[in-house]
DNA sequence: AACTTAATCAACCGCGCAGAA
DNA sequence: GTTCTGCGCGGTTGATTAAGT
């Protein structure tokens, strides 16, 4: 491979030695300020010669551009600054360079990592969002299916045991009580509450305090608020 | 506390364009 | 018209940090 290949592949500029690459260093950022300041924006593959820099011109560019130029805006994206660059994007595509020309102080750089990490995730966001809130209907719904069958058994226990109690005193009763395990509908004919013994059916308060809870957290590993909250809605139950 | 995963951002790379030789 | 050089742009990578398990 001739010198002048080389040189292209390496980037900008005749090759020296060879062109150091990754994080600048401080000393490095020193030497590219003072040679701005010297000769000015541009001539890039100058500064190796003259600021005495292991890096090509390319590098050195980029690096002024997106972090050494005093007009440089730090810190995060501001709403405004979000709403120009989601219309601009709307309007011009990916050309960064010229979104980054109507937010003085950042960088085509900065814009296109920001839009990345934020809106392009938010768009598949979308979909993942009805997912996740499908997933979440389901383990709502088999969690209250699940609390509806606890809460039938421990019904019917109290049920049983205050029959038995009862049946002490009212023998009728309890006999036929022992019937309508075997024939349903017989204690229902008596006027007896069945009916609460076909589930229970949350208030419309309880749903609200579920919805809270099932927004706060995906269900994942927080057992101990899942807890807390059986217990409450037994005891408001109770 | 250790490990894993996700988010962020600086820097690199390849390509293409414009102007000069 | 062709080649070379300087430069800018957009896509991608890799290191670091934060958050979660």
């Amino acid at each position: 491979m001739s010198w002048g290949v080389m040189a292209q592949n390496m980037g900008w500029g005749l090759i020296e030695e060879s062109w150091r690459k990754g994080p600048w260093t401080a000393e490095e950022d020193k030497l590219l300020i003072e040679y701005v300041k010297l000769h000015g924006e541009g001539r890039w593959n100058n500064v190796a010669r003259l600021a005495g820099l292991r890096r090509n011109g390319k590098s050195c560019r980029l690096r002024w551009v997106n972090y050494l130029r005093p007009d440089l805006k730090r810190g995060q994206i501001t709403p405004h600054e979000e709403t120009i660059i989601l219309e601009l994007h709307a309007r011009w595509g990916n050309r960064w360079s010229t979104i980054a020309r109507s937010l003085p102080g950042r960088t085509d750089n900065e814009i296109k990592n920001y839009w990345r990490t934020h809106f392009k995730k938010k768009g598949n966001a979308t979909s993942q969002n009805q997912e996740k809130s499908q997933a979440r209907l389901l383990r709502r719904q088999q969690f209250q299916q699940q609390q509806q069958q606890q809460q039938q058994q421990q019904i019917d226990m109290k049920m049983i045991m205050s029959l038995i109690e009862e049946s002490d005193k009212k023998l009728p009763i309890f006999t036929q009580f022992k019937q309508e395990i075997v024939y349903p509908g017989a204690l229902e004919e008596q006027g007896f509450p069945y009916s609460i013994s076909n589930g229970y059916e949350a208030s419309s308060e309880d749903m609200t305090l579920w919805d809270g809870l099932w927004d706060l957290d995906d269900f994942q590993g927080k057992s101990t608020t899942r807890a807390n909250n059986q217990h409450s809605l037994a005891s408001n139950f109770y």
